[in-house]
DNA sequence: GTGAAAGCGCTAACAC
DNA sequence: GTGTTAGCGCTTTCAC
């Protein structure tokens, strides 16, 4: 491993005249051609180790006129279920020979455009979004670009999606709530309304259950919050249990919110899920750790990775095929929280 | 909005051609450089937007000979400490309008070697790294390139470096634990032999505080894992519940170990902190929402990617310039796993 | 199977 | 202030 200062890096014509061949022979050996002789080969790697070549990147990609690099727009990394999201995009642009570029949109809108513009200058091959605020204005404007989306689909523009039925899976986990005798079902997680997206449509399954089993609905039993975080969680489940008619379960939109919620509830000396039942949405990690631990909807987000990840790159090859999604299966995990244990 | 093909790009020499000045004068327009007339800049930015032009970056990183990107090395981006300081990092960058690149691990130093050789391709004009297993022999071979680490310094080679004194804060997290009156205080988290780095130094805090309080040493209430994963904690938690001497407290080397722990001794119908008090470390943003809320060590994380980052572009700027290390403070955050509340 | 030459799109020198 | 020229390091025709 010889020391070089650093000067100059050293060059595929480096390699080349080391070796004795043409630059193009030592590209076709780093680029795994097979019409090179297996002596002419041998030497150019010989070569190569020698000088510790390294073909450099941004060389490859003005040339081939693309990066082998994926964008990810997320709207924060430190919310787990982006956490877990980007891990596995991570690991499924991995199995494609890709790299990934995240970046962070904070769940501004405007900020989601000053990313996707950012993304423009032909610095990525495509680019996989899970858009916050789901209006698609700023990627139809885009369309030189190939787009995927998860879970969230951009109003408007049809587009590659990855995504799970979220209608359904809401009702399910209602109505489980209802067969084990609950009556006044809360819901926290709404979004004020122009939002549709998500939010709008675990509202849906959920008022679709409490339809399905004929029990009234209750707006007073519908919390909106501003984020999804844990906090948003705990300061909803407080103004419900507040409220004129506090409920004896809740259905939360995300896992984050639910912990939230378990949290002000035990707080308030009420006992999970015997006072009040709680059901999460996203099946977080941290779903099975926690005291009680949370039931939840859960979908296979390495199974959702993998298919956006193959989506785009099928975009990125044949850019005029029609938009497809995928649509994957979600299971209801029953844990403490809603069943009972020894709380 | 003109909605060209995606025949040819839109390059500067469209855009000097249409504003009939030369290359070099969008470039300068483009790059901000102020001797250009304004008028001229006016007719160049028209032209730019007319043409919806956007610089090819990889052209331009070739001929720059850098990037803007900083490559990130962490060993799993779904571990919540590493959510969290990836997402300081991606702020930190953008404050200097760097883009990040993230890449994993998984704890596998195969993995490590292998992902800090993929970005030697000068392609990343430096790297901040989060070692898991700190040897630094990967690091010490790639010379030619800008390191920092956060949290875990390599061993061997004296590198930029931002992190805490984990001794000092976990033998104040401990003689916490002795102050409340704990007297059989295990330890969670220690590693195999070979291994230096974090686990070590915040095992050393440990014995430090025993031995300032004149307790013991008892190496049955010393646990290793092999992770530092929720469940990691939780079988450490319960083999210790078996094991010949019960503890009444436990410091955790991290917040996961410390919530499965929490998870554990629920099972168990033991109560924390009455029959065993928990302490953890990092201070995830869960531990003011578990049951109990958990006393943790933190750290000022987004100080901490702050400081990797101005430390790593010093150090592109200027390559020989010796070695810097920051040390940032820690708070103690006591909650009701170290001091009652209702639990 | 291998070499020679051209050029991807941009910016750094240097002229004017 | 602005234009001209050259070249970053690679891959890709096209010969041979």
């Amino acid at each position: 491993m010889t020391s070089h200062g650093r000067a100059r890096s050293v060059t595929i014509k480096d390699v080349a005249h080391l070796a004795k061949v043409s630059p193009k022979t030592v590209s076709n050996v780093v680029n795994g051609y097979v019409h090179v002789s297996p002596v002419t080969r041998k030497r150019v790697q010989r070569a190569i180790q020698e000088l510790d070549f390294r073909p450099n990147r941004s060389a490859r990609n003005l040339r081939r006129g693309s990066t082998g690099i994926i964008g990810v727009i997320v709207p924060d990394l430190h919310m787990s279920y982006f956490a877990e999201l980007s891990h596995q995009l991570l690991m499924a642009a991995e199995e494609h020979g890709r790299t990934l570029l995240i970046e962070q949109t904070l769940g501004d809108w405007r900020r989601e455009e000053a990313v996707i513009d950012h993304l423009g200058d032909r610095f990525v091959d495509g680019v996989v979004v899970t858009p916050l605020a789901p209006h698609g204005s700023a990627f139809t404007g885009r369309a030189g670009m190939g787009f995927v989306f998860i879970g969230e689909r951009p109003s408007g523009c049809s587009a590659d999606y990855v995504g799970i039925d979220n209608v359904a899976a809401s009702r399910e986990a209602v109505t489980h709530l209802v067969d084990r005798g609950r009556r006044r079902i809360a819901a926290i997680g709404l979004q004020p309304e122009p939002c549709g997206g998500t939010p709008l449509q675990r509202h849906t399954g959920y008022r679709e259950a409490l339809a399905a089993t004929g029990l009234p609905v209750d707006t007073r039993l519908e919390k909106e919050t501003v984020r999804y975080h844990l906090h948003d969680g705990a300061r909803a489940m407080r103004s419900l249990l507040d409220g004129p008619c506090p409920p004896d379960a809740v259905f939360c939109f995300n896992d984050a919110l639910a912990l939230g919620a378990l949290r002000a509830l035990h707080q308030r000396g009420l006992r999970v899920p015997d006072d009040v039942a709680v059901m999460g949405f996203d099946d977080f990690e941290a779903t099975e750790f926690s005291t009680p631990s949370l039931s939840s909807v859960a979908s296979d987000k390495a199974a959702m990775a993998r298919g956006a990840v193959r989506l785009l790159l099928e975009r990125i090859d044949s850019p005029e095929r029609p938009a497809r999604e995928i649509l994957l299966g979600h299971t209801l995990r029953i844990r403490e929280s809603t069943v009972g244990g020894f709380s």
